[in-house]
DNA sequence: TGGCTTTTTTACCATTTGGTCAAGTTACGA
DNA sequence: TCGTAACTTGACCAAATGGTAAAAAAGCCA
């Protein structure tokens, strides 16, 4: 559908699409690793193979590049907990969510540390997000989970603190990478991970 | 004990010890909420209400008060571990880790944000310490719960994932601080907090 | 109080860095 | 193929920032 209103944006071309989504990649890679104000655009032009005049002509500035990269990452950082079913086997969809939050973790390290780091440092641009998706979104999952407890279909607990703690174990792995590196040398973390995390949950949520 | 050999520290002075610990508090202030690229001298010098030359004078460099920072912090920070008693009872030995790390992070965001955000990054001036100092005492620590488990006075359990999600659950509460905040607006996090681990622990540990 | 050391400040400096601008260069529809 | 719009770049800036130097001030002790 070929938008003609003229307040909207006309239309991204070709060459559009691919420079911006290279530079959302560098600056996913620069930002994860070093920071909003560690990143340079320096480092995240030569990331995308451009020259720093460049990517501000597909970005009107450094902020503007992250705050587009976090509101992109909270959609899909937010999936897993939307797909729990609430009419599924409410033990086996708690541990499905937990493998699916622990794989995100694995296959996508660095949007849980730019997300991580956004949020350790205040969340100075993500406040709005917060409150209006991910809030709802939890009080949703809450409610569902509470009913859970009162049909007896899994053992009493707090839902919020459920999943805090969820979110807490399964992005540890990825946040803390460099610690588990030096602490787990050698050893397979996340197979030894996943097989932990369906017992700790297992244990609590069994009725 | 008057140190007189040449090549040691002369003598720390009066003024010496008040300013330099101003310095680290302020930093630590600063540090933790904007991490090391983000913080600049100069609020740390506002902080700490000093100069910034004055602060050069303390420290050789912005560098040198961040590792400072960080060395002194890695041995109370894992105080809690070394407490644990390979004669108590088990169970109650690890809630009792489990409330003391939840105390701390109520007690000392700032630490364990500044902690958070140099592993996040990489640990990039704390590889050494990993690994002489955490990596020893995380080995000792999962060799004495493997014991409780052999004599089967806990359930069975990874001890070295046991821990991770002891330390990712409890420094959560104070490195998503602003999470929670959005989240739990109004609601008491950290008495509910306590609760949930130790049901949480509880249910995992008991045999 | 005089003289020495320690501490503090004022004035700078060099580099880094986010961002601009005007002049190219390339893509593409007519 | 030609002209226009889209894209790219080299040369620059101004502000921020880590750090220095030297002089001034404050402590301290005989």
């Amino acid at each position: 559908m070929q938008d003609s209103s003229p307040a909207a944006t006309p239309k991204p071309s070709r060459i559009q699409r691919r420079n911006r989504k290279r530079i959302l990649d560098a600056a996913l890679e620069v930002f994860s690793q070093h920071g909003f104000r560690g990143a340079t655009l320096d480092q995240i032009a030569a990331e995308a193979g451009l020259s720093k005049p460049n990517i501000l002509y597909y970005f009107s500035g450094k902020e503007e590049i992250h705050v587009t990269l976090l509101n992109a990452l909270m959609d899909t950082w937010l999936d897993p907990l939307r797909e729990i079913d609430p009419d599924g086997d409410p033990l086996e969809e708690l541990l499905q969510y937990v493998h699916r939050k622990l794989e995100m973790s694995r296959e996508y390290p660095r949007e849980s540390r730019l997300f991580a780091n956004e949020i350790i440092h205040g969340a100075p641009r993500m406040g709005p997000d917060l409150e209006t998706v991910l809030k709802p979104l939890l009080e949703d999952s809450a409610a569902m989970i509470d009913g859970w407890v009162a049909e007896g279909r899994i053992a009493p607990v707090d839902p919020r603190h459920l999943i805090f703690s969820i979110w807490a174990t399964t992005q540890h792995y990825a946040d803390f990478d460099a610690q588990l590196q030096v602490l787990m040398e050698g050893r397979d973390v996340h197979d030894g991970a996943s097989a932990y995390l369906d017992t700790l949950y297992r244990r609590l949520l069994t009725p």
